[in-house]
DNA sequence: GACGTATACTACGTGTCGTAGTAGGTTGCC
DNA sequence: GGCAACCTACTACGACACGTAGTATACGTC
């Protein structure tokens, strides 16, 4: 695990590493400044600024590339958000109880439908893995 | 729906927030002072603001008894954790990926092994409960 | 009507975030 | 070798949230 901030982001971190997620390649300030569009245009030193903070945070690692750095995310985003979720049921530091377990599957299936069922099939298919 | 928020609380305001799950009855703003323990005690009126905060936020409803509100957590400790999971698993609005959740079970199985089981139990007896 | 208690309003210090400027280093071109 | 372009590190500042609490005001009781 490498170190998985709990605090929450702001609104420009947070494009900022949804840009760093949407490219395969790790990104250099100028390119994540391409990507991530404000009107009026962002200066190069807040996107540096904000790449820096995180950096700071454990979320983006980065690698110099010539004379520049070059930035990616230390966590896809499946992987951070997944772990957000589960993060939030472990909360309590307490083994997660059946009531939030069951209230989680009730919010679940009230924001998506599908969502319980597709998890359900995703834990057989990990048991299947698991005990051939 | 009581309108939940999705604000990260601070820490005065969990704490507070605790207080009033850990009670079956809903609570004066003098005894949610008397169960959140500081060192040097807190002023009423410092407890009295955070109660306003999350009344605000709408983690809080309160009801007049006799001159003074009684506070009570709006939702649940277990549907609070719950919902933050599941909106976790919801966010960046698209249906959730498979990615996400499968991250989201190696993550959960990884801060508790028994989890995993736990929930797959769970959505079986759902299934049961809806399909006799 | 005075006293005690509760609430509403206001305030201030600190930390984070959005935003960016300035100083200083590295590199490459002429 | 020196200048220009580009990059990073450091610093700054306003806005907002939160921890913290004081003051002012209302309400109920005697």
């Amino acid at each position: 695990m490498p170190s998985p901030t709990k605090k929450p982001l702001g609104e420009l971190e947070a494009a900022v590493l949804s840009a760093l997620w949407s490219s395969a390649a790790p990104l250099s300030v100028r390119e994540v400044l391409a990507q991530v569009k404000r009107r009026p245009a962002l200066a190069y030193t807040t996107v540096l600024t904000v790449l820096d903070r995180l950096h700071d945070k454990g979320l983006v690692t980065r690698e110099k590339e010539g004379k520049a750095f070059l930035y990616r995310a230390s966590a896809s985003r499946e992987a951070w958000l997944g772990e957000q979720a589960a993060r939030a049921l472990t909360a309590g530091s307490g083994p997660a109880s059946s009531a939030v377990l069951m209230a989680f599957l009730d919010s679940a299936e009230r924001a998506d439908p599908a969502l319980v069922e597709q998890l359900s099939s995703l834990i057989e298919a990990r048991r299947m893995r698991r005990d051939p």
